[in-house]
DNA sequence: TCAATAGTGTCTGTGAGACACTATCGA
DNA sequence: TCGATAGTGTCTCACAGACACTATTGA
């Protein structure tokens, strides 16, 4: 039997931190106006696009380039989550490779197209593009339970109450100051970036930043 | 831009245990007698195969479909290990969505594909075969450190004193059989199935079986 | 000085690991 | 009875979590 070419697209699930609560990244797609076969017209979707053969070497690139075409930035962190095929849309089987990415604040331009995750755990997306977001949410937050992937969610220089917070936020549970400390200490991953945070009227938190970019350090124990 | 359609394969890294080393199952592909244009002529490979989107409704279904095909048996457990993407061979740019999966022994009708893993990973594969095993083997060893995997490794009726066994021979270190038992008691996961093996001039063990097929249970600390 | 948050020290209960013990089989 | 392995009980040391304490700031 010959083997049939399919179509295949990359669906990055990219998360980031606003206002203390966590986002996801979600553009909204064609109208029927231009493209009377546009599959589903005016949906939010993941950030997605097709590889392109002739300039994306690898899954990874093709990742790294349609999210700096979507968005006009570079993510801190990314990692492949899954691929689906199926018939998934009006257009016949094609594949899905999604990633999870993180990226701090401080890199986006606008706040237009991110959405907080409870609110789009309710929508409904476009394609399976709901299966997948909650897909990646519930591997975000096995992985903060064991490792030390938050930092990818703050800028280049945070302060620990900055990256306790993200725990927080993600694992919605409060955490013990000094345990929390001795984790990330151990993880041996971050050093002071000899600055501090001042922030009112009270004793200003050191900044730190990590020793190697685009690392993560796995605790033994999960945190709860 | 118009997308361009891909040739997509699934390679399974299928593993066991055989005389208590781990092995891997490998096919030797086909020679240049037939196929002067054949890529990797008698090269072990994965045992993979393309997708066929008229008869697999899914990655998981043409998983199942493929090993079957191969094999004649199912295995016990399997999950979607990661994809790889680019000139891979010489036949142009082609996608890979790589599997692990684990069989018992029992199954197995014979024993001529199976290649313990230290001599698999001194062979030169076919295509970028030799990548996806390192990953199958580091994502194996990772995981059983973790969580009850090993079991499916063993037969639908298994003993505590073998299934330790098997931990110690992917994680390369003793246990302690005390604490070992009590991690595996907490995942809560198997039931004494009744009967007893015998096993020479000593006491007999009991033998255990899961409560549920498929599954696993994720301790919330490494064992080493 | 106070209020507020940052950061450190201390104490204790839990529980994993080390290891000794009992159980059960065939010879 | 003995030798071998299966399975259980116990004790202790380390360490995570609770929480109290000190440090530092602006007002």
């Amino acid at each position: 039997m010959k083997p049939i070419p399919l179509f295949c697209s990359i669906d990055p699930v990219v998360f980031t931190i606003i206002n203390g609560k966590l986002h996801v990244l979600l553009f909204k797609r064609n109208s029927l106006n231009n493209n009377p076969n546009e599959p589903f017209p005016d949906y939010l979707a993941l950030p997605g696009g097709a590889i392109n053969v002739n300039i994306d070497d690898s899954l990874d690139l093709a990742l790294s380039r349609i999210l700096s075409e979507k968005t006009g930035a570079t993510v801190n962190y990314f990692e492949q989550l899954e691929s689906f095929g199926g018939f998934r849309d009006t257009r016949g089987w094609t594949l899905s490779i999604s990633y999870i990415a993180l990226i701090s604040p401080q890199k986006l331009k606008s706040t237009a197209n991110w959405i907080p995750i409870k609110e789009a755990q309710d929508l409904i997306l476009a394609f399976d593009h709901n299966i997948i977001l909650n897909k990646a949410i519930q591997r975000l937050s096995n992985k903060v339970n064991y490792s030390t992937l938050p930092i990818h969610l703050l800028g280049d220089e945070f302060t620990l109450p900055q990256l306790q917070k993200v725990y927080e936020i993600i694992l919605n549970e409060t955490l013990d100051k000094s345990s929390f400390r001795k984790k990330i200490e151990e993880s041996n991953l971050i050093e002071p970036s000899g600055n501090e945070l001042k922030n009112g009227a009270f004793r200003p938190s050191k900044l730190y930043k990590l020793k190697k970019p685009g690392i993560i350090h796995n605790f033994g124990k999960n945190i709860i």
